[in-house]
DNA sequence: TTGAAAGCGCTAACAA
DNA sequence: TTGTTAGCGCTTTCAA
């Protein structure tokens, strides 16, 4: 029921406070019948250890936190369930929150997971140098993992390789022919937009290429954002028009298919499509789709071992860059660029 | 940093221990000025209340567990959301975790969130009656939820209407002449199933049709047991293939469409599908797949608020059964019946 | 190996 | 309105 005590426990195997907390937390120097008669004690009053009582006593909560955008995206939710996972065994508990990629909200959860006393936090920020940010997360008092986010600082980040993953699929496209291939992306303040980006101008750069500003779309990664800017794109003239477009955000397949969809366009044969990591829609539409893609498992594995590496104090004062490769799936959504962009 | 405490609050605004936990608990009877004292001192100091103390003192942990099969599930995650807006909003925070639908490890985790303490669990458990399991649950001390579980006591549940909604989606197959309808599904021990295959058979006895028991399969909810039930089925003999197959879970759609694609069959002219919850899926396939959806927001902001009312004693002690409807939605992944099931 | 006792940070009852 | 104090359940000295 929760109310039977270390007390009680003490009480009734005979012993005192302290020998039964020895059992509890396995000390040796404990008399083997003692111990058994602890055992017996907490197996007959089902005694449970409080932890908010243990966790006051020893100053670790055996809590820690992780904020992402949206946990409800595929690809994040399973980089949780990896890290979890990593973490489970080491006898910590996650506190999963969403920070819906706002500054307030982030600022709040902070102020909860201050408070909660948890002690690691891996995130990824809505901001990488947002001054009211970066300095809250200074004053937190216990380590933080970045995940997907290059911050300034001692704390390690984990990283994808989103620059040679959108170097390679640019590369793919120009060897296709095309030359107007459209880049929709979220904040350029964030390393995963801002990487991607320069993907894109070095596969140009080393075609020989020059870049058409207008065809990078750094705006928001929400999925709602992918449809808006590739939707006005599409609506422009041919000239202007992209034959390919890279859905450059892990939401942001699906906006896409929509836009193009809702313009009849076929694909590859009127436009080719590539999106940034794999999923069910990515397999499984018609045609299935190229993407670029990652082990988010390893991913949250990583996560889980650098911040637990930190929490045990056994890792190099400096900061630590893990930078994880992607890896550009073809399947069938990419074509050769059409002569005529556009409705053929 | 972690390490001021309220101690340190009181000395530096010159009041006592007791004003200054007035003060952060908001108790009326403070004087202006040593009010105004003490939020100097807590701004100067960083001050930050610790959760730990706190509930320990209180009894109460301010922590909810939530426990589903897998977060990571679009529609399941889309319910925890849902269920940490209400949560959040009321000064909780949630402690997420899978089961994967394993009864070892819901075992451990209820004992985890004992050992928390939390103030109420919200879950679905692997089993509704198993033996241990109910026995676990029992000893709890805290009030649970049942999201789409049916389990017998005083704890509230919230179902979704899987009944009415497989009975619309299996008149609807009916009325388009199909006759032999495949609805694969999960656990027969859990609500889901059960009250899908209830669905099945009311709608064919409405139409006076015999069940062929061998159309029904239940087995387990993974995404990965759809594949093989329909890909077994389908390879069968024309005469005992079915002509229509409800993906009869919310993970099932995606490897009925990899068994359906893997054969070369066509949709809807071949075979029909309909699926469970609506997701990115349904919608942008080729042709977009006709659902069984229900508003999943609904489902946890309701659920939420039971557990609250449960939490704070101000519910009925009858156990609630709260049904929320679903609604077909029809697409393009079902049409008239093959005259010659399977291969055209 | 064991028991007694201090104290983690906080709230609330009591007295002033 | 305020200060003092007991104690929430536990771990960990310190002595024995």
């Amino acid at each position: 029921v929760g109310f039977v005590t270390i007390k009680d426990v003490a009480k009734e195997a005979g012993v005192s406070l302290g020998t039964a907390s020895r059992v509890i937390n396995n000390v040796a120097s404990v008399d083997a019948k003692n111990r058994a008669r602890v055992h017996a004690a907490i197996e007959k009053l089902g005694f449970i250890p409080n932890r908010s009582a243990q966790s006051m006593r020893k100053g670790l909560s055996g809590e820690i936190g992780i904020l992402v955008r949206d946990f409800t995206i595929p690809v994040l939710g399973g980089f949780v369930r990896a890290v979890q996972t990593v973490l489970d065994e080491a006898g910590y508990i996650l506190l999963i929150s969403s920070t819906e990629n706002r500054k307030n909200r982030e600022l709040d959860l902070l102020g909860q997971l201050s408070r909660r006393r948890v002690d690691g936090l891996i995130m990824t920020s809505a901001s990488e140098t947002d001054d009211d940010l970066v300095a809250s997360r200074e004053r937190l008092g216990f380590p933080i993992l970045f995940f997907d986010r290059d911050v300034h600082g001692s704390s390690d980040c984990v990283l994808i390789d989103h620059t040679e993953g959108t170097r390679q699929a640019v590369s793919y496209l120009l060897s296709l022919g095309h030359r107007r291939i459209l880049l929709v992306t979220g904040n350029t303040e964030t390393y995963p937009a801002y990487a991607r980006i320069r993907g894109y101008v070095l596969a140009h750069e080393a075609a020989g290429i020059t870049v058409d500003p207008t065809l990078i779309r750094g705006g928001s990664f929400e999925s709602h954002s992918a449809l808006v800017e590739s939707s006005s794109i599409l609506d422009t003239a041919t000239s202007t028009r992209p034959t390919a477009i890279i859905a450059g955000g892990i939401d942001m397949l699906p906006g896409v298919l929509k836009a193009v969809r809702a313009r009849g366009l076929r694909i590859p044969e009127d436009i080719s499509v590539i999106g940034n990591s794999d999923s069910d829609l990515a397999m499984l539409a018609t045609p299935p789709v190229t993407v670029v893609k990652w082990d988010y498992r390893e991913v949250g594995h990583t996560s889980a071992h650098l911040i637990l590496d930190r929490i045990y104090k056994r890792a190099p004062e400096r900061q630590r860059r893990i930078v994880i490769p992607t890896e550009l799936v073809i399947r069938g959504s990419c074509g050769p660029a059409p002569t005529q962009p556009g409705r053929g």
